[in-house]
DNA sequence: CACAAAAGAGAGCACTGCTCTTGCGCGGGC
DNA sequence: GCCCGCGCAAGAGCAGTGCTCTCTTTTGTG
């Protein structure tokens, strides 16, 4: 071995690094649809039956760029996020950071949270890529509860004991009224970002980029991010 | 002409529409990508080249099916609103037809709401039938509103300008701030259900109709809706 | 009744994902 | 250092797709 599992082994991460690659440009450039294994042979030179030795098939392929995609977003979301800041503004640093990351490649974006491709189920293997921006918004509110709670209205009886369910998995150490409207905000954030995305928001919503700020800013009043008055 | 506008018309209204319901069972069992018109034709018999004479391409089919797929939503949305209720009931109703309707459909919403079939842009035409369930949710708010404006808390300065330009297209008897707010929730429930929808709530949220339930209370809140302690 | 317009049939093109068989050449055990 | 075997690529081929073109049949209407 000449290398740590020889030379093959090295020319075949390359080669599959090289289909990513390409498979990437296209997803970005035409979307998950009109990716074709056979197109992306053509343009690496060579012959599409060969490709079926590294991804064996489209939908494996579309998996591994979707683990990418979330790990792509992930890191921008954490890149935006400066620990010293106060809570507030990492909520507004962070959501605006996966909104700038859903603009700058809305396929992708497409591709994970938009509707899946049919046909098609994500495995398992996408679970820790996709909780990374869900793992830093629990992060930023768990900084924001550190000191005293700050007074927050009771919760409705039937909603508590799934909120109870949801803190002990997520967040044992807030309390399951904030588990809750983050879990929400969570959901909501990713509905602005794609009316935006999608076009829903066309002849609507002018000024996207503030009107943004003001309803993540909004979220994350509502789980308990408290801030000066709006 | 024996009847308005002859024998003739009527065949293709009806074929058009036998196209129509076959091309939606396939969307409601395989999804939108899965769609063949190959496949439809040979299931009604025809040759898949006379299919062309109903719908210039895959697209145009597709677009009719979107129009139906809003209209649908907004038929459910606009049924499960009892005009009697107080505006708080009958937003929860609305926001739950909508949910219904979702997993009801699941394709069919995936296809309205979900990424847009890539290289596909909805045309204008569908317009006027995607605003149904937004004028029912300013309605209510329009409603809800009749009376002495409740106490809201004034608006960050950048946002004004945006929020006045909203009102006035959408609804210049409502308050800005409520606009915006509005604007914002009906964002933020299509976040709620595509997320419940396309899995990202599985191994989160459990009792999900609870959650939901909960969460487009707290929307309706923030546009001006109120109601009891939460 | 005749004729033109509308609809259907069928072949064909270029493309797709995927499989199978064949042959080449390089890596690694001897 | 040699030579074998395995990893890999190549190519043909299958079944399917959207869409176009031409030719024939049907049918409503002047």
């Amino acid at each position: 071995m000449s290398t740590a599992q020889g030379a093959r082994a090295r020319a075949r991460i390359e080669v599959t690094a090289a289909i990513k690659d390409e498979a990437r440009r296209q997803l970005a450039a035409q979307g998950a649809a009109r990716l074709s294994l056979r197109a992306v042979a053509r343009e690496l030179g060579m012959v599409s039956s060969a490709l079926y030795r590294y991804f064996p098939s489209r939908d494996d392929l579309l998996t591994a760029l979707i683990i990418d995609a979330y790990d792509s977003l992930g890191e921008s979301a954490e890149a935006a996020h400066d620990a010293s800041a106060p809570p507030f503004e990492r909520w507004i640093s962070v959501c605006e950071a996966v909104r700038g990351w859903a603009l700058d490649h809305p396929h992708e974006y497409a591709l994970i949270y938009g509707s899946p491709v049919p046909g098609y189920t994500a495995p398992d293997t996408t679970v820790p890529a996709a909780a990374r921006v869900g793992l830093l918004l629990i992060g930023i509110a768990r900084d924001a509860h550190q000191g005293p709670a700050p007074g927050r209205p009771a919760m409705a009886d039937d909603l508590r004991p799934e909120a109870e369910r949801m803190a002990a998995d997520l967040a044992p150490d807030l309390p399951p009224e904030v588990v809750t409207a983050l879990v929400a905000a969570w959901a909501q954030l990713y509905g602005l970002v794609g009316f935006e995305l999608f076009g829903q928001f066309n002849r609507v919503v002018e000024d996207r980029e503030t009107f943004f700020r003001h309803a993540v800013g909004q979220l994350a009043r509502g789980a308990g991010l408290a801030s000066g008055p709006r």
